[in-house]
DNA sequence: TCACACTTAATTGTTCGCAATTGAACACGC
DNA sequence: GCGTGTTCAATTGCGAACAATTAAGTGTGA
């Protein structure tokens, strides 16, 4: 009975949980990532922001927004940050008035050059192929989906 | 030197890095959890504060800390929150005055009961396999650790 | 014993993240 | 053209998450 009782609290117990492990592996990346980017003056959330623009520049906010999984309430205050750090210019389109352009200022533009480096830190404290990597990526990107599958419906 | 470009942008690719897929599945995982942790009347971090709690009773402040990865400055509110909905107790310890032992209530034990359904309704909503799922918790568990390390340095 | 370092929680201030609401601009159907 | 519904950003309020500091309790060595 007592086998028993262990195996109906298998499911409870919080090392069995994938989701603590995505939901602590997440803080770990961040802890790493936060010396690299304080060189940069980024938070872990404006550096996906400066991904995306490095991308491809003058976004409208909702294709952030849908880049990224975050609404306007996360976004709005962040770009107007990233704004006062005159990294982007943040402007209403003319055709639509509704939307908002986010645009790369040269300061913005030159970052890039700088962000090269976190990505090979990254790497390097994974202590991790970059085929396995590429490997779990895909794998969390696949579950990521179906999850949010399950939430759209 | 199209080629050459695009390949030096390859590492600042969104959809390359890992750290954004581990990002965006635990902001997933979050808002598949909403629901049915709204039922008991928990956000996800308080969920695996009782986590713990169910597992064992009557622990340091700091041990909950050491097991979530969190520290005093997001756990006392929180705690605070939990002994405000009266499902945890909050007490110094005797022996050593420093340390503040967290202990359920009755009604915190009670709710244990009504969790038991939320891992089946993750387990569905990932629509994956248990073995599937608890070899991508171990890897994802054995990258954590290797980031943890780095930053312990 | 007493100064000093260490441990532990609590506090303060900043930034995320999201739900819910508001308000402006657009699209459409009639 | 004109009301109706939709889209989009901004705002408000609350709960994390963490850095940095404070304060109290404990342990240790001279």
């Amino acid at each position: 009975m007592v086998r028993k009782q262990l195996t109906g609290d298998q499911p409870l117990r919080l090392d069995n949980q994938i989701c603590f492990a995505v939901y602590s592996a997440a803080h770990a990346f961040n802890r790493v990532y936060k010396p690299l980017l304080d060189r940069l003056g980024l938070t872990y959330p404006q550096y996906l922001v400066m991904l995306v623009l490095w991308e491809r520049d003058d976004v409208p906010l909702k294709d952030i927004g849908e880049k990224l999984f975050l609404d306007s309430g996360t976004l709005t205050p962040l770009l107007k940050r990233l704004e006062a750090a005159q990294l982007v210019k943040r402007t209403r389109s003319t055709e639509d008035e509704r939307q908002v352009l986010i645009s790369l200022t040269p300061q913005g533009h030159a970052l890039k050059e700088k962000a090269r480096a976190v990505p090979q830190s990254i790497l390097a404290a994974s202590d991790c192929s970059v085929s396995e990597l590429v490997a779990m990526k895909n794998e969390i990107v696949a579950l990521r989906d179906r999850l949010n599958a399950v939430i759209g419906e």
